[in-house]
Order: structure tokens, then C-alpha cells, then sequence
DNA sequence: GGCGGTTTCCCGTATTTTGGGAAAAATAGG
DNA sequence: CCTATTTTTCCCAAAATACGGGAAACCGCC
């Protein structure tokens, strides 16, 4: 049997996590910010946080800019600004001006080459993707409490309502934790003291997101999904959009690694045989399993 | 007119650099290394070190290794892990082993969207690659004194020798920036005074690359790459392989940015109009500049 | 529920980071 | 090629905090 989610017309489509915190800060918010990093960081945290003044609107960022924001003096900026571009993390793109450095992108690469799921996925999503037209397919992944995309197979946008709807470059793709169908295949095949600990840390996300305002009535949603062995979302990325996701078990089946997601037209899901295309996904998880290294 | 670089058959072709820093290192070596490191290093430039002891041999890697690879105590090590935990470079795998983190691909694909190279290359390549039948064409990047491949346009593999030689995941490939044509080509069009900083500070690389002993020579092979405005070398990198590699500068052509290179089987190269190739690709990299943003 | 290994916590000491300014580089302009 | 401006490094005393060792807490696992 397959549940749908409710569609919640209130919530916006979700925005591309990557591009939201917002760089629009006013003085006296950023002197509080920083002023509050300040205290109980060591200088470890304090300097990491450096990369995390990168954003998409902001791919470049001054020396100045770094002191200002972080409420660093020129010294201790210009040392950490060093240090992270000794390691590679950074590089300057010209006078004052430094960018994210060659050495992430020299991470990443090693982590493609070491990733398992990333090896399967790219044996087994193929043909997938391909079985139903104007569809993609996702492969998501989890790292702690961090989900994200890490594949996606198909053509590189969805014609939906009238227009193209595109989901470029979803390497990297941060997803909420807590909401999209991706995120929670996921999240409802963990153990349930994972699942109790993340409620008592991050109880207001949860309810924000709808999972639940208490613990019972999160683990009765999260169980439920379970139980179906997969998650259907219509309308919740975006309007035009419907998602089935389904979870995937490392080899052995101990545990999630990640979930396996179909991305199609609204309108075309309507037409679809949706337990014909749960099965079909659920049968690409398990393939995907038993490829795992 | 179009020169051809010396074959050099006493080189081994070029080893993956990112699969180069061998994890073999005896005991003694080690606690040597880790003295040396610890001398000077300040503590933000130690944590860092840890991500270099990720590798595509060994992707995961236990605290306690860490410890003995790199002389910390056990509270250093986990202060360190958490540090880099928290800021997500780094997640655990499982119980002790810890791995590279989801922050990685998440920055390396904001660096792909706010890359305008990348951009540029993606709108190029494709027409570039489909024009030579069984080669491929790299969009390399500099970054202050490393060159990397940042983009791949065409066969994942090259039929030559008898066999396939495939490069595979080419985005993040670190390249040696005395050899080979793509790096070439970018560092004969560097200023002079940034070449004359490099050979002070490497000279001993350079000459091991077969660039030139002293200034004098290593200036005298780079002008003449400028000159040519293009490198070609035929197996170097592999023994079946050519490549052809020019310089692609910003837009208002006041510096290199990276280069363009083709690669294809030696025997087909040898039946091409060599000129022609060269044309092609000083064309492939004007347009690519004028697409720069 | 108990067990081995992992991770955090604690705290005095001493190593190091810190910050302000001046020197040195690098860059842009003349 | 040389000068003016900005960026970056260097220097050093004072203060902060990273360090290390061990114990306690916290896992996952059997």
C-alpha cells in the first residue's frame, strides 16, 4: 500500500539550502555575531568558520570583509587566511581577494573515488533514471546528521507545468534533514535512539518541518514510512514536482546509507501505477545494496 | 608553425598524483615526520595536516592512527577530529573511524557554481570534444602555484596502444605543474616575475621536471612556449597519448587563467593536420575568455 | 544488561595565540 | 622603470588557551 504525503500549500518550495544564509547582516548583527563566536571557540572553531563566509552570491571575499564579519583584527584574519590557504582550502583570486581553494576540489574527488555508494549508483542509476521519461533520479546520502545529494541521474530538468524545471548540479546539494521525501526515507530507517536523540536536539526543526511536536507522534510518522518502505511527496519541493523515495541498506542491511529518489512531473505521477514505481525503485535500492564494496 | 616537445623516454609516465603520497612509511619515519612537523607549525596549520593523511588507499581513517601518524596525544587527536567534525570536513564512518565530510562536497559544489571557468568550459567544450573523434578535451585551472583539471568534455576513454585509456573523474585531478602539456602551457604564459619567484622557490622540481637548471634555460623553453602559444607533447603523459594544450587567459586578456588541452591515441594525432588542431583550440580558448564573467 | 572501546570532560601548567604597529611585498599607475 | 598605494608579513610582550594525562561518560555490541 502507498501513502501519500499531504500536500502543505503554506510552505514555500524549499529554497536551495546551499543558497540561504543570507550574507545581509546589519553592523550591529554582525558585531553581536561575532562577538558571540568569539566566546567558547577555540581558535580551531574560529578559524574554520572562515569557510563558512563562502556562498554562492559571495564566492569571493576580502580580507577586510573577513575581519569585519568575524570581528577578527587584520593579524589574526591574515593567519587564519594563511593557514587555510597553506592547506589548499584557500586560494586568492587577486589583491585581498581570496576564493574556496583547489585542495577541496581535490577532496572531493577523492572522496568520488572512495565512495562506495557513489560507485553503485552510478552502475545501477543509469537504467533507471531511463525506464520512465521526463523523470531524474537522485541518490542521496547521509554523513551523521547531514543529508545530501550526492548523484543524480536523468535529464537535467523536469518539463512540468508548462515550464522546465531544472535541479543542476545536484552534487553537493544539501537537504533539509527533516523534510523532502529524500531526507525522510531516510531518517525513518534509523535505529530509534538515533531518531529519540535527534528529537531532544533538534526538537523545534522537527516540528518546523512537520515531522511532530512530540516524540510519539514523530516516531508514529517516521514508523509509518517504515513500514511502507518508502516516502511519496507531491507538491512539496515544488508544485509541479512528485518524489518517491525509498531507503538504501548498506550491504549487510544493518543500517541506511542513503535513499534512492525518483523525480517526476506532478501531472505524469497521476497517470503512473505508483506501487509499480515503489517497486521498481525498491528493486534499484537493493541492487544498489549489493554492489556496496 | 607548431613545435613538438622531446619525447623524454626515461620518464615513467605520470603517476595519479592524488594517488601519490604512499601510505607505506615505516615507524621510525613516521615519529621523525612527526617531529618535524610539530616543530614551527603552529596549531591551526597541525589540524589541517590532518586531512592530508586522507587518501584514496586508505579514505577512512581511526583517531588512533592518527595519533601515531602524526605524534598527537589522544586528547589533541579528538580535540582536532571534533573541530574538523563540527565544521564538517570531517564525519565519523563508524565506532573510531572517521572519514572526509559532506562540508567537502558541499563547498566543491559551490565552488562549481560560482566558478566562472567552469562555466564558461561547459558552454565550449562539448562542440570542441565532438569535433575529433576519440579524444577528449581538459579544462585545466590554475590556482596560485597548482594546476588542476576542473572540467572533462568527451570519451571517458581513448582507444590507443591496443587498449583503453580511460581518464576517469578528471574534475579535481591534481597535475604536476612542471610537466605535462596542459600545465606547460599555463606557465609560459605567467609574468616573468612569477616564474622567477617559482624557479627560486622549486628550482630543484623544475629541473627534475627537465624545464631547465638554471633561470636562463627554464625562461628560455617557457618563451618559447609563449611564443608558439601552444604545447604539444606526445607520450608524455602516457606512451599512447598526445596532447595538445594552449593557454586560456581572463577576458580582457591580462592573465592566464588556465589552459585547454586535447588528448588523443599518438597514432591518430600523427595523421592529423597538426596546425589545424592547434587553430582550433586558440579558438576554443578566445571564445572560452569571452564567455568569462 | 554488562563489556570493550570510543569520546568527552576536567584542570594546572606552560606553550602559543593574540594584537598593534612597523617593515616588507606585491600591485597598479605614471 | 620607478613611485604610490594597498596588501601581507614580521615582531614581541602579555594574556589566553591549547596541551596532556587520566578519569568519567558515552556509546555500540554481544
Amino acid at each position: 500500500m502507498v501513502t501519500f504525503m499531504p500536500l502543505d500549500p503554506t510552505r514555500p518550495p524549499l529554497p536551495d539550502p546551499a543558497q540561504a544564509a543570507p550574507a545581509a547582516e546589519a553592523t550591529a548583527a554582525e558585531a553581536t555575531a561575532a562577538e558571540a563566536n568569539r566566546a567558547g571557540a577555540g581558535s580551531l572553531v574560529r578559524m574554520l568558520e572562515v569557510l563558512d563566509q563562502f556562498t554562492p552570491d559571495l564566492p569571493v571575499i576580502r580580507v577586510d570583509d573577513l575581519q569585519a564579519r568575524l570581528g577578527y583584527t587584520k593579524s589574526t584574519a591574515y593567519r587564519y587566511v594563511k593557514a587555510l590557504c597553506d592547506a589548499g582550502l584557500l586560494a586568492q583570486a587577486s589583491q585581498g581577494r581570496y576564493s574556496l581553494g583547489p585542495r577541496i576540489v581535490e577532496l572531493e574527488r577523492l572522496m568520488r573515488i572512495a565512495d562506495p555508494l557513489l560507485q553503485a549508483g552510478e552502475a545501477v542509476l543509469p537504467e533507471l533514471a531511463a525506464e520512465v521519461p521526463n523523470s531524474m533520479v537522485l541518490l542521496c546520502s547521509l554523513y551523521r546528521d547531514k543529508v545530501l545529494c550526492v548523484h543524480r541521474e536523468g535529464p537535467e530538468a523536469i518539463v512540468a507545468g508548462g515550464g522546465r524545471i531544472s535541479i543542476l548540479r545536484a552534487r553537493g546539494l544539501p537537504l533539509p534533514l527533516f523534510q523532502g521525501a529524500a531526507s525522510l526515507a531516510i531518517l525513518a530507517s534509523l535505529p530509534a535512539p538515533r531518531i529519540r536523540a535527534l528529537f531532544l536536539q533538534r526538537q523545534a526543526e522537527m516540528a518546523a518541518a512537520g515531522l511532530g511536536k512530540d516524540l510519539a507522534a514523530v516516531r508514529q510518522r517516521l514508523e509509518r514510512i517504515r513500514r511502507d518502505g518508502q516516502v511519496t511527496t507531491v507538491g512539496r519541493f515544488n508544485r509541479h514536482l512528485a518524489a518517491v523515495s525509498v531507503p538504501v541498506r548498506s550491504r549487510d542491511g544493518s543500517q541506511v546509507v542513503g535513499s534512492l529518489t525518483r523525480i517526476m512531473a506532478a501531472d505524469d505521477f497521476a497517470g503512473q501505477d505508483a506501487e509499480r514505481l515503489v517497486k521498481r525503485l525498491q528493486a534499484g535500492a537493493v541492487q544498489l545494496s549489493s554492489k556496496l564494496a
